[in-house]
DNA sequence: GCTTGACCCTGTAGCGGCTACAGGGTGCAG
DNA sequence: CTGCACCCTGTAGCCGCTACAGGGTCAAGC
């Protein structure tokens, strides 16, 4: 009945029409049944599939972790303990990303704090750079 | 007279020799002159250069942006001003990063407060990867 | 002087996660 | 029936490396 074409669904859920097909090849999305003119006609499953997607890649998963979580999300009664163990990865992986990035960020605010936006001879960032 | 081979300079400036040839492709490091048996031979005025690569990159400046700091490092008398915008870019464009990463640090925080480590169908991971 | 092994050389391909074509086909409105 | 938006496949490019493959160089130890 209600059959969406690529761009209906990357209007739906603010993917991209070339990402979808990316992730089609990917094999995060089913390939889908064609229209007689060999289009893309996708249904409210694939819909819910990619904004399960989406969301997973907002929250800075991979790829191969999604097809694992993908995968996870329908054994509706084992247990939860590997798809906790993926989040608790991520957040591992988010944190060391916010760790290192807050030490750049203490760096170039103090270089550019100390710069007494004089001559490149005289410049605390430059000097900084240089190795002081 | 103190000539490095790459492995040299690799070593004292924690570079990989692959990323170091990979500099020098990319216009970063000057062509070094070759020994007899086309070995690269640097010299101290490298290692500096490399070093303050090294450092840049470090703060997470992208090539195109060090390329152009090397420049402005050239030129002493003139003012810093081109620098310090390249250095402010760079702390806001951390800036974007680590706020992205906060908010999903917050959300992955928060999912994994929630999930009471039950079946799969109850997880409150899975259940916000679905949206609700 | 000959072998071993560490190092060096070039060139090319792969990573992740897209993004951007080129060169065509489809479908609907005016 | 013509224009235009959309769709198709396939391939190449982006960044900053990293990892080969297939060779050459050089010094130490026997
Ligand atoms: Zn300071
Ligand atoms: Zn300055
Ligand atoms: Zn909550
Ligand atoms: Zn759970």
């Amino acid at each position: 009945m209600s059959a969406l074409s690529i761009g209906d669904l990357a209007r739906r859920t603010g993917v991209p029409v070339e990402t979808i097909r990316y992730y089609e090849r990917m094999g995060l999305l089913p390939k889908p049944p064609r229209t007689e003119g060999n289009y893309r006609a996708y249904e409210a499953t694939h819909e819910r599939r990619l904004a399960f997607v989406k969301r997973s890649r907002d929250l800075g998963f991979g790829l191969d972790a999604i097809r694992a979580l993908l995968d996870l999300a329908n054994g509706a009664d084992r247990p939860c303990g590997e798809v906790d163990a993926l989040a608790r990865d991520q957040l591992a992986e988010v944190e060391r990303k916010i760790a290192d990035l807050t030490a750049m960020r203490a760096e170039l605010q103090d270089m550019l704090g100390h710069c007494r936006n004089d001559t490149v001879a005289d410049c605390e960032i430059i000097g900084r750079l240089r190795g002081k």
